[in-house]
DNA sequence: CAATTATATTCGAATATACGTATATTATGT
DNA sequence: ACATAATATACGTATATTCGAATATAATTG
């Protein structure tokens, strides 16, 4: 469903020659973003945080005594998932709380999850 | 679907003290896979020579030249989706074919190509 | 306002990643 | 066997990432 319109703007930039094209310089955009997003969620760390915020919201306390990591670790990388929009913050008194930005990053961490974490016949 | 197994799975972790229970265990090394093969794809140029791959085999010449990019940039980028066993080889002759390795991977790539790269309404 | 709790930031060292230049390998044609 | 084409690897340097220790900020309580 996706792939025949890639297709074909590739075999275009294809006759292009090698100097950038629009066409490629937009794909490169869209490939620069994507890969920004896949860095944020490429950390062992930062992906067991996004499930267990999946579930709900927890605050960085909670976070930090399930899974066993110093505070400055987890809120480093709260930090780093904070600046990449994949989550959100709200402040009840000292405690602040996570949540997951949208249904679409619930969605696509809900894959991931399913990929590594059910059924053991398929590893990838 | 996958949330539920994982929020109690979860919940017992925390009962169970900040030590690492077997369950945790588990879970952080499905994490370090899934980290891994996201690492793998989390990078502009990887991410463009597999949306590549997606359409149809192809050599490591013509990627060079559709991408622009130098052959031993490509050549590089590729060892590293062969090393995360998302790329197969075949040879002909003196040149090289690559593609995608399953089917999984395919469709991961097109989620990510559909999150990116289709319409311009939500971007992430 | 001082002490405490919850969270965030700074900084530095260790480690990992990216990319270019040079060189190696593998197969083909003469 | 030699030259050439296609691809792969080695290696060095530049840059980015990670994580811990120390410190800072923000809100609450006495």
């Amino acid at each position: 469903m996706s792939q025949p319109a890639l297709a074909r703007t590739l075999e275009e930039e294809l006759r292009d020659g090698p100097e950038h094209s629009p066409q490629l310089e937009e794909l490169m955009k869209n490939a620069r973003s994507a890969s920004d997003f896949l860095k944020a969620l490429s950390h062992e760390n930062r992906l067991l945080l996004l499930c267990l915020l999946c579930e709900k919201e927890r605050s960085v306390g909670e976070l930090e005594n399930i899974l066993a990591l110093r505070q400055p670790t987890v809120s480093q990388q709260l930090a780093r998932l904070r600046y990449d929009d994949l989550v959100t913050t709200r402040r009840d008194g000292k405690t602040i709380y996570y949540s997951i930005a949208s249904e679409d990053i619930k969605r696509f961490v809900g894959v991931i999850y399913d990929m590594f974490c059910t059924s053991r016949k398929d590893k990838k």
